[in-house]
Parts: structure tokens; C-alpha cells; sequence
DNA sequence: TTAATAGTGTCTGTCAGACACTATGTG
DNA sequence: CACATAGTGTCTGACAGACACTATTAA
């Protein structure tokens, strides 16, 4: 007589995951690091880790930490993706990843490569372990759709910039040409930089551009087309 | 000699909670459950329970049970909100709720009300149990923000129902009026709702309206300005 | 016919997109 | 000066908002 079958156990992990992303000569990379234990050990995954109780305040917090462990890197723009959770995601049983994006200007972000840690772009991806393709795709999906309504891209950007330098950040992440006049109006009424006052970009031969920084603590103003509100 | 402080304990638990919301003459409504636990025993919450790996295959199919369980109620809209997980949140230790939000019409909805589920206008609401407040307010607000440009109100909708009626939903949700021309040609390009051929409300001592029902497996059309893409 | 709401035609101000034009640096 | 990119002035088509007008029913 064959043993009774087994209880699915009633116990399950809770991981978080980040999908770290920069923007290098005109294409989005994102950071993978290399597993180093079982499973799927030395394959390259998204920098993630088990959220720890006993250490982490909070969800945000491991990602914090997990980001610093993993690719030496504080507090960046970080921001809740989404969470995935079911039975099939992970081999080692029913888990839970509460997923995170982050953005850093690629000038950041070159130190942290090291042979655990590459970047790459992230249309050269088309394979990753456990459910990471998936949210991976979804970040990236995340930052395009945000890119046209709001400071994210901002976020990539080194101290100083152009609104040109601006611009090609936007039309990188658009895929497609903005025209100068329209951005840069979108730009001041978003109210997202602020000028460097006196400093200009130098060495190029023309009319050297005025630098801009980000603005601190400003918020985005969502585009409101508002099906005819009245008063 | 003082005994050493005890560890932190490494445990979690992983909740689903869930904001279900309707609309009742112009009021927005949503469900609590009272409580038949400690801690919080008889205290009004938002409908949750604890995800049960043996039994769900992911986090949606929780959510569905709970659903179900708790209200009786079958696959609305259910869309994944948030996911609040820190130490404090729960008295009983570091806890993460996976929370979802749900929209449903009100005449699906009287017949799940007993002593143990009400349905409150979430304008009279000032607190809850736990972090409940925070995640109602959430759900709200993402309710909200999106009725602007997405389909999202016509889940709240009965099965037939004219363009006025769905014109009060969205002012309801908006907390202000509209204009019916630009509201029809609104929801019209978003083609989210279907006539329903030869059917007219009856009753009324005018012209009698065009009924709709909800198109299916429609997604919304996000309104796209988009700083001046060429090409 | 009146009353009331359904549904449509159409004017207008605003503004995104387009693009030309001026400004200002280097060599 | 020529050249290149920075930065601005301004025209125009499209369209959201406004609102008046027609349509259709009951009483």
C-alpha cells in the first residue's frame, strides 16, 4: 500500500530583487551579478537576496542593503516595482520577491564592475534564471512609460549636464527624436532642473552650452489631459 | 550578570490584503471585515488573510480566496496595489502584505453584507487597524489617478447602463463635473464600451438612453503627450 | 404641447509640434 | 571669417472645452 501522499509544505521565503539600470552611450544596461551559491550557481541573475527580519527595517531597507552588498552603491532613485509571488518562481519552493528599480548615472557606476558584477544592455538579454526576465522586462517597460510624464530620467544623469545632454538621455529611453524647442519647454514647465548659475559647458567649438542640476525634492507633474473637467 | 539581549528573531509572515471598492450614489465605499483573531479581535479591518502555500498557486489566487471567503464575491477586477513589509506594521512580528485592490458594482455587492462585512464610504473613514489606513488611502488615490485616462471605472458598472450613468461614476470618482461632449468623445476613442444593439432604457418621461455594456478584454489607451516625438 | 433628458454640430482658445532664426563660442 | 551647436520666436493644425441646437420619449 503506498504511502499517503505528502502535504505540500506550508512554508515559503521572501526575497527582494533589484533591477539596476543606467544609460550608457545611448542604450539602457542593466547590473548582473553572479550567483554564488545553489541553485543555478555562477549562472548571472539580478542582484537580489532574502530580506532579513532580524536586520532590515523594512523592504525598502534590504534593498538598500542588498544594493550596497552586491554593487557598492547608496541610496540611488529606488523604487517598488512590483512583487512576485507564487509556487514556481524558485526551485527551492513557494517564495516571494518584492521587487525594486533603481536608476544611477553611469558615471556612478563603473567602479562597481568587478568579476561578480557586469553590465549589460539589456536588449542583448533574452534569457535569465528563475522569473528575472520577467522583471526585468517589466522595469524597463516601467522607466520607458514613465520617461515621457515625469523627472525619472533625471535620475540618470551626472551632477552636471546640458538640456541637450537631457535630451539625448530622453531620446535614448524613447527611442525616438524629440524636437528641441517642445522638450525643453516640457522640461521648464516640469520644473525638474535648475541652472548652474555661471557655469557652462566648455572646449567644444561653438556656443558653449548653460550647465543644469537636478532639482531637489520636486515631484513630477503628471500630464493632465482631463476629459473636459469643469471648475 | 544580565542574560544576552536575545536575537532579533529571523521569522516573517506573508499576508494578502485586499481593498475592495464600490460606488453608491456618488460615494465611494469600501469593504471591512471584522476581525475574529487576536489581535484586534472584533475590530473593523480591511479584508486579508495569510498566504497559504499548500493552497494558492500565487499571490492573485490568495487574494481570490480571500475574496471569496470573506465576501463572497468572484473574480472582479483585481489589480496587485502595493506591498507593505517592515517590522512594525504588525504586532506580531515583521510581516509583508501583498495588497491588492478590487473594484466591483454595487448591485453584485448588497447581498454580501452581514455582521461580519460592511460596506463604509471611505471619506468617513479616519483609521484602522495595523497600517490599514495607509493602504485603503493608496487604493484610493490609485483608483483615482487613473480614472483620467484608463478604463478602470467601468468595472464599477452594472451589466447595462447608459453613457450618463457612467459620466456620474467618473465625476463621482473625480469630485467634479464634466462635459457630456468631451466625455463621449473621450470614451468613444478609448472604445471601452460597446452599444448594446436596440436596447434603451425604459421608464423616463424623455428620450430614452442607448444602453452599453463593457467591452471585453479591452485594455486602456494610455493619453500620450509625448514631448513632440517625431517620426 | 410641454418638459426633460439623449445625443450631435460646431466654434474657439490653447498648445504641441515644427522649423527658422538669432546668439555665441572656437579655430 | 566659417562653422557648429545653444537657445529663442513664432506659425499652424489639431483638439479639448464650451455650448447651443436637434431628437425623442412620456404625460
Amino acid at each position: 500500500m503506498p504511502e499517503k501522499t505528502p502535504a505540500k509544505p506550508n512554508e515559503l521565503f521572501v526575497t527582494v530583487d533589484v533591477v539596476l539600470l543606467t544609460l550608457k552611450e545611448g542604450r539602457l544596461l542593466t547590473a548582473l551579478v553572479r550567483r554564488t551559491r545553489e541553485p543555478r550557481l555562477g549562472e548571472w541573475t539580478l542582484p537580489g537576496g532574502f530580506v532579513h527580519p532580524a536586520d532590515d527595517a523594512d523592504a525598502l531597507s534590504a534593498a538598500n542593503r542588498i544594493l550596497l552588498a552586491k554593487a557598492g552603491l547608496r541610496s540611488p532613485y529606488l523604487e517598488q516595482l512590483y512583487t512576485f509571488a507564487d509556487a514556481e518562481r524558485d526551485s527551492r519552493g513557494w517564495s516571494v520577491s518584492i521587487s525594486y528599480y533603481a536608476l544611477v548615472p553611469i558615471d556612478a557606476v563603473e567602479k562597481s564592475v568587478n568579476e561578480n558584477l557586469k553590465w549589460v544592455p539589456v536588449d542583448d538579454i533574452s534569457q535569465l534564471p528563475f522569473d528575472h526576465m520577467r522583471i526585468l522586462q517589466m522595469a524597463v517597460s516601467r522607466v520607458r512609460s514613465k520617461t515621457l510624464y515625469s523627472s525619472l530620467p533625471v535620475h540618470l544623469m551626472p551632477p552636471r549636464f546640458t538640456l541637450t545632454d537631457l535630451q539625448k538621455v530622453y531620446e535614448a529611453l524613447l527611442g525616438s527624436t524629440l524636437d528641441k524647442r517642445t522638450f525643453r519647454r516640457r522640461i521648464e514647465e516640469l520644473d525638474i532642473v535648475e541652472e548652474i548659475t555661471g557655469a557652462v559647458a566648455e572646449g567644444a567649438a561653438h556656443r558653449p552650452a548653460q550647465l543644469y542640476r537636478r532639482r531637489r525634492k520636486k515631484q513630477l507633474a503628471v500630464a493632465d489631459s482631463n476629459l473636459g473637467v469643469k471648475s
